[in-house]
DNA sequence: GCGATCAGAT
DNA sequence: CACATCTGATCGC
């Protein structure tokens, strides 16, 4: 049997054509400058930011696919030296700039790898990408789903991105007088940005590398890399924290926004903190005249009454359910309308995420992959297994590279129209994603 | 010395 | 509690 056509997000060597879905770290590990092992296949918008990740990559290796558009790859299938077609269409995933999933038809079937994806229902946009993923789909059954199963967890439950951008703009409108500072990756969110930059009339202001990034994605009069011009600055979320908070307001009062799909927290908070913010006897209250008095109690009130689905973790931060992934009831809404014959999720680092079979199967074309990851759950102990993946990787013997107990994941495979190759893993480090198509497995 | 990988942090 | 990213250590060439 052959193995090794195309990779997605993947990027060891052995196929015949590699495909990006996003430029995210958690997708590109193994991507670099000096990448020779293939063609790599992305959006076009992937391709135009590509070089600021990757600066001398071998820009020939790029193929673009146009969204909506079938593209044609003529490949060699390993086993027989036969050639064979693959075609493959790029859908729009709404997770970040360039972001798609890829439909894929060939001699295997008909597969989707969803890629990282918001399936958002109230924008005219979503209508667009819904009646073009149906229309790529028509008369075809979907083999396989491989699911951005990031929130695929009834508890994961949050509002779309303008509900949550509104509200970010109200927290804003509440503190006149602070300056803001919001936690942002170096890519994504710019939405989120652009709403708040033209709601306020303000520019952003944003790091010089980000600055670059705006300018290539055609933004160029909402943000500014001159503190002086803004009160409202996007800061890299590796940098937001407690103590870059507590250290602003030494200077000025000011207060984060952390706009992620989970409530976010630091560090535990320490001594007599807690979420509402130090009592005033608290060594952490800051010890500035310019500090805000949040702990005076009528104006607590005011602030904790008025906070909808934004929460505050520390006296200076808020968290608003932001998300550039699907909720669960998007996930659901997604697999009833592809209702493919298999699922096979593309996250398995969270300890709340679950096989989306679990919670899907009864959806897919066949019942066997849902009665079968029941069946497995209530042989084994339900609480520790059904919910973390990782725990079959902590424990199996060695880090070869198949994921999980060797004989329970194979068996899982079986029903699997492709075996997946997985790359070998840490016991302690989280798989990363991907997929490499193979069926010699 | 360099890139890839890993561990630990935010 | 998650995600995405950074820094720094370690490994192999």
């Amino acid at each position: 049997m052959e193995s090794g056509i195309i990779s997605v997000d993947k990027w060891r060597s052995g196929s015949q054509a590699y495909f990006l879905t996003h430029l995210h770290a958690d997708h590109t590990a193994g991507l670099s400058s000096t990448w020779k092992r293939g063609p790599l296949f992305c959006s076009r918008l992937t391709a135009r930011l590509l070089p600021c990740k990757f600066p001398s990559f071998d820009l020939s290796l790029l193929r673009i696919l146009d969204i909506g558009t079938w593209h044609t790859l003529s490949l060699i299938t390993p086993s027989s030296g036969d050639p064979t077609i693959v075609y493959v269409k790029a859908i729009d995933a709404h997770h970040c700039p360039g972001s798609v999933m890829y439909l894929f038809r060939g001699e295997f079937g008909c597969m989707l790898y969803s890629g990282d994806f918001r399936w958002e229902k109230t924008s005219v946009e979503a209508e667009i990408r819904r009646t073009m993923l149906l229309d790529a789909l028509k008369n075809e059954k979907l083999d396989i789903l491989y699911l951005d199963n990031t929130y695929c967890n009834p508890k994961y439950s949050f509002p779309p991105r303008e509900v949550a951008a509104k509200k970010i703009v109200d927290i804003i409108n509440s503190h006149p007088e602070h300056q803001i500072v919001i936690g942002i990756d170096s890519l994504g969110k710019e939405d989120l940005l652009l709403y708040i930059s033209r709601e306020l009339n303000i520019k952003i202001w944003v790091w010089p590398e980000r600055l670059q990034i705006m300018h290539l994605l055609g933004f160029h009069d909402n943000f500014t890399t001159q503190t002086s011009l803004t009160r409202v600055r996007a800061i890299p979320r590796y940098s937001f924290s407690t103590d870059t908070l507590q250290g602003l307001n030494k200077l000025c009062p000011t207060i984060g926004i952390m706009p992620s799909g989970l409530p976010w927290v630091t560090k535990p908070l320490k001594g007599n903190e807690n979420i509402f913010g130090s009592s005033p006897s608290s060594s952490c209250i800051n010890k500035s005249n310019l500090s805000p008095d949040i702990t005076k109690s009528s104006e607590k009130h005011d602030l904790i009454k008025d906070l909808g689905i934004a929460s505050r973790f520390h006296e200076y931060i808020y968290t608003v359910p932001y998300s550039d992934h699907s909720c669960f009831a998007e996930i659901q809404e997604f697999v009833k309308l592809l209702r493919p014959i298999n699922i096979k999720g593309i996250v398995s680092s969270s300890p709340y995420c679950i096989d989306p079979v679990y919670y899907f199967g009864h959806l897919c074309g066949t019942k066997q992959a849902f009665w079968r990851v029941h069946q497995k759950i209530e042989n084994e102990e339900v609480e520790e297994n059904r919910t973390c993946e990782d725990t079959n990787i902590k424990l199996a013997s060695e880090g070869n590279s198949t994921k999980g107990k060797a004989g329970k994941k194979r068996k899982m495979d079986e029903f699997y129209f492709f075996g997946i190759r997985v790359s070998r893993v840490s016991l302690l480090r989280r798989l990363s994603r991907g997929v490499r198509i193979a069926d010699d497995e």
